[in-house]
RNA sequence: CGGAGAGUGGUGUAACGGUAGCACGAGUCCUUUGGGAGGAUUUAGUUCGGGUUCAAAUCCCGACUCUCCGACCA
């Protein structure tokens, strides 16, 4: 893409109005913007990435057998007052509204209910499970309290998977290659390293212990206790002597930090499934619950925390596999020659299927490079009368100092 | 929801109760082009509603909004 054509600008000084470093990163260099308190805009760069991580996020889910669809945001009470979730005192941050003869609705906040719900049409026998249903759905919440940017919102797209099995062993299974599918996705956007399944709290979802994923960084709201090694930890909140032992950790090994939580995996038993009448039966004839899960991985807050984790103080550096593009070439100077060459490098970058953002505009090198910065693409090639004077071109990579001098005929096999 | 702080051009900031100023941005023209260039010129602002006062961005009351701490967090 045209840098010239992108309608978005990046701003120099940060809003005085965001404290978090994802939002103030992802203002500044044009990603989103904000809405109201809680509720932000996708722009072009924003959304590509966005994309990108939903990307990545479906095809780990297709890899385990989840098959895509998407539920309606307005639900229906009925099956809420089913599993007794319809209640304000269960569930406190619902967005609820009235059609005009007065008839009340919900507004997404989860879809157990509405999922398993289509099940019953469909699921009869124990021959037709398991089955893992997923989605990414705009989530309504109605926090009393946001905050850390793009991280604790009232509107959110998410990944929600759900999991129906016709055993407690045929569950355990599925659950544990999810967990792998979560270590994968984390992986594959930049943050593995620093991610951590995570020993917690079912809260209202369910009575015992889940999992959930999290990434150190001092912007979350969460501490854990981690063994580095073991990449296993145990949240504050079920932070016990039981549970430490239960788990096989050991005290002296766990280092506290603070974390962001980026995904969980949960255990519902058959809590849901039984209240909406999901039953099968199996060889025998004999009636049976279906064990359910639910797995969730919030994409905007998955952004925000690969913002927090990978930045410096001239901007956001992004994994190559979440990057907006592929690659950031920048012209300096606008001179027709620089202009002509500029442009054939930017077309056979694109025959190739590499995604490039294309610094074209009439700008002073110093603003393109910082804006070049402060967006963040993992690599840049930059054109000017300098280079082009020896037929080549300058390839810096966003995280290090160090440039390549490349004859432009070499381009495409050096950014690989 | 409890507590604290803050609302001034598009953005960031200044102004003792007494002329709303500066920087960036944006527009036009010229000169520039390797780390947010220079000159000329133009543009645009006190969140809203009351009150005190000769006079309010400034003081008081209320509303709204934003941020932070706490609580909450499927």
């Amino acid at each position: 893409m045209y840098q010239s054509q992108l309608f978005t600008k990046t701003l120099k000084e940060t809003p005085a109005d965001e404290i978090s470093i994802n939002a103030q990163l992802l203002i500044r260099a044009g990603f989103i913007q904000k809405e109201m308190a809680g509720v932000y805009d996708y722009l072009p760069l924003g959304l590509k990435v966005l994309k990108k991580i939903e990307n990545i996020i479906r095809e780990e889910m297709n890899e385990i057998g989840g098959q895509e669809v998407l539920m309606t945001t307005l639900q229906n009470p009925e099956l809420w007052k089913k599993t007794g979730r319809w209640n304000d005192q269960v569930v406190d941050n619902w967005f609820k509204t009235k059609l005009v003869g007065g008839t009340e609705l919900g507004i997404a906040n989860t879809h157990e209910e509405p999922i398993t719900a289509t099940l019953v049409n469909f699921v009869k026998s124990y021959k037709d499970l398991p089955v893992y249903i997923y989605q990414f759905q705009t989530k309504f919440r109605n926090e009393l309290r946001t905050k850390s940017g793009i991280m604790r919102v009232r509107e959110f797209l998410m990944k929600d998977l759900y999991s129906f099995s016709r055993t407690e062993e045929e569950f355990k299974k599925f659950y544990e290659i999810c967990a792998e599918s979560y270590i994968k996705i984390f992986k594959r956007t930049g943050i593995g390293d620093v991610t951590f399944r995570t020993i917690a709290a079912g809260g209202s979802f369910t009575a015992g212990l889940t999992d959930e994923f999290q990434t150190i960084s001092k912007a979350g709201e969460d501490i854990v206790y981690i063994d580095k090694a073991k990449k296993l930890a145990i949240n504050k909140e079920v932070y016990t002597d039981e549970n430490i032992k239960k788990f096989g950790l050991n005290k002296s090994k766990l280092e506290e930090e603070k974390s962001i939580e980026v995904g969980n995996i949960f255990p519902l038993g058959s809590k849901y499934s039984d209240a909406l009448g999901l039953k099968t039966k199996d060889e025998n004839g004999v009636e049976k619950s279906v064990i359910m899960g639910c797995y969730g991985i919030g994409l905007g807050r998955l952004l925000g925390a690969i913002v927090e984790v990978h930045h410096d103080e001239k901007g956001i550096i992004w994994p190559k596999e979440v990057s907006p593009f592929d690659v950031h070439l920048v012209q300096i100077e606008n001179s027709q020659k620089i202009r002509k060459t500029a442009e054939k490098i930017y077309q056979d970058l694109l025959k190739t299927g590499i995604e490039v953002l294309y610094d074209d505009r009439d700008k002073s090198a110093g603003e393109k490079f910082a804006d070049a910065d402060l967006i963040g693409i993992p690599i840049r090639i930059v054109i000017s009368e300098r280079t082009l004077a020896k037929n080549s071109v300058e390839i810096k990579k966003r995280q290090e100092q160090k440039l390549k001098i490349v004859k432009i005929s070499d381009v495409r096999i050096n950014i690989k």
